[in-house]
RNA sequence: GCCCCCAUGGUCUAGUGGUUAGGACGCCUGCCUUUCACGCAGGAGAUCGCCGGUUCGAGCCCGGCUGGGGGUACCA
């Protein structure tokens, strides 16, 4: 279709091709070798078009193996997406991200809003062996179940899968497009160090040995990305891949590419990190002679020194982040932002609203940090959210403890994580913590026995002992003293928290109740 | 080294040819006030990485450069 609208325009679009040929894709050589034959070809519209790949986007281009968004995938099926993360350690915020975003998709309004529901499919890719254990995968579906992100097929265990695999493996072998060769690390680099640094490694067929991919020698392997566009690879510079260890067991690459086919996966959005994969499944869902599914390639999240986040940069995973008492809601808006934007002018949003607003084409290019500032921040918005009731339980589960509705009730309003809980009001429930600084500026300052004394017995004789009535009451020892409220304040609640930290001073007396406090008066008094 | 990707205040983003470059987090000031937090009202902070080009006009289009990042495994 688009080949006949350039026709139509004649010629004259032809030297349009050619500028947009070298903006896009500058000065790599496979697009040299286009703009030449372009040059060459002249007036020859159809022998130039025949070399002019399908513009995608708009107006990108490619060569030789182009793998754009075909109408038909497009507008075939529902979307099927995926989430494959390899079970070597924790869910990193990164995966959970990835997780989300396939799952915002799988749940949105449907790729050109057809409103028609995606498929969101779990597969664990445990190939590596070594580095993937039981708990792993355990920890990561308990990660994504706290996200609130459920799927819809799966987890599909990838090695479950290696009959498909070695069947697979054994047509590309049977017509040639991949070959046994035992070649070592080392051969790659010697025959780099002999044809050149941008020279792939090409084996010779042997017997037996690990299995190769055979990549063409010319051309390039593009793709046109949802997020990013066109990229394109030069075949001559990629090595033939292993797909295949000598033992048999397939690797990676390979495996990723049969899995995605197996499950009809339409759009693959996963990491950039995956970026450089991408050519090399390409070329096997090419040798198999299917057709890829559609990639997007989110950026990375960094860390505050700019590198790739991981452990070392704190809470990294999602266990960590649950455990300092974030929401789980919070963390899915917080990463969400964290490469989109959903609004023009607002930020706080709950996953059904991500998933209506979702775009992938609107995913930033660039990579970002992860500031747990402003984590904190959509958490304190997200807790205020909650129902006492839901918070309740939610601080119950996490602190462990029962019985904590009437504090959370006048907590609420101060917390912005779950974590901030206790150490606000603890003291409510297991009395006052020690805090001898605190202690010592407040209550062993000038008068500050003297004012609790006077608080102490206006607080004896209030009569029905609420909210309203303590405040009456420990105003009119302001009002008689003639001090700051802070002053008559602070030394009551040093003497019930054992601290300056505390919820309302007022509902706090009131809470503990008339025999408690004065209770923990006298013993602050006597101290 | 080689291949690939990226580039708007400290951070996350909006902005696709004409805007006083918008919002959010953080920071500062004031109000509220009982500590903390919330809320409200203000404020500081951006030569839109640099240099060219196209255009009457560029953060937006093109090229180069610089910088950053990713990959470079018989890991995923």
């Amino acid at each position: 279709m688009d080949q006949h609208r350039l026709h139509r325009a004649g010629v004259a679009r032809l030297t349009e091709a050619r500028q947009v040929l070298l903006g896009v894709v500058g000065r790599a050589p496979h697009a040299r070798r286009l703009i030449e034959d372009l040059d060459r070809f002249g007036t020859d519209l159809d022998a130039a078009l025949h070399r002019l790949p399908q513009p995608a986007r708009g107006r990108h281009v490619s060569a030789d193996q182009h793998f754009g968004p075909s109408r038909s995938i497009r507008h075939r099926s529902i979307m099927r997406v995926r989430f494959a993360p390899s079970p070597t350690g924790a869910l990193h915020v990164g995966g959970a991200r990835a997780a989300l975003y396939n799952w915002l998709l799988a749940r949105g309004p449907g790729e050109g809003g057809d409103g028609m529901p995606g498929t969101f499919v779990l597969r664990i890719e445990d190939t590596d062996r070594e580095r993937s254990t039981e708990a792993n995968v355990a920890q990561i579906l308990d990660a994504l179940r706290w996200l609130g992100l459920d799927w819809d097929e799966g987890p599909i265990s990838q090695v479950a899968n290696t009959p498909r695999h070695q069947q697979a493996l054994a047509q590309l072998l049977a017509d040639g497009h991949a070959y046994h060769s035992d070649a070592t690390a080392q051969d790659v680099k010697a025959y780099k160090e002999q044809h050149g640094a941008d020279r792939g490694f090409r084996g010779t067929p042997q017997s037996s040995g690990a299995v190769r991919l055979r990549v063409p020698g010319q051309g390039v392997t593009a793709f046109n990305d949802l997020i990013r566009g066109e990229v394109s690879f030069p075949n001559a510079s990629m090595d033939d891949p292993v797909i295949a260890r000598a033992d048999g067991t397939v690797l990676y690459n390979f495996a990723v590419a049969v899995d995605d086919l197996d499950a009809r996966i339409t759009h693959v959005v996963r990491g950039e990190d995956h970026i450089s994969n991408t050519p090399k499944q390409l070329l096997v869902f090419q040798a198999l002679g299917q057709t890829p599914p559609q990639y997007a390639h989110l950026p990375l999240l960094h860390g505050p020194d700019g590198k790739k986040l991981s452990k070392r940069h704190g809470a990294a995973s999602v266990q960590e982040l649950r455990d300092a008492g974030y929401l789980p809601e919070a963390v899915d808006n917080y990463i969400a932002l964290l490469g989109t934007g959903f609004a023009p002018d607002e930020e706080f949003f709950t996953l059904q609203e991500m998933a209506q607003r979702f775009r992938l084409e609107r995913v930033s290019k660039s990579p970002a940090v992860f500031d747990e500032q402003k984590l904190r921040h959509l958490n304190g918005r997200h807790l205020r959210e909650l129902s006492t009731e839901e918070l309740t339980e939610r601080l119950e589960r996490y602190t462990g403890r029962t019985g904590l509705r009437a504090a959370v009730e006048i907590s609420r309003e101060k917390i912005q994580t779950l974590a901030d809980f206790w150490p606000l009001a603890g003291f409510l429930i297991d009395g006052p913590v020690d805090d001898p600084r605190a202690f010592a500026k407040v209550i062993d300052a000038d008068g500050g026995r003297d004012t609790l004394s006077a608080a102490r017995d206006a607080l004896a004789s209030v009569q029905e002992f609420t909210v309203p009535a303590i405040e009456a009451a420990l105003r009119t020892v302001v009002e008689r003293t003639g001090l700051k409220p802070g002053q008559v304040f602070q030394p009551v609640r040093v003497a019930i928290a054992g601290t300056t930290i505390s919820p309302g001073i007022f509902e706090s007396v009131a809470l503990l109740g008339r025999e408690r406090t004065l209770a923990l008066i006298d013993a602050a008094l006597a101290k």
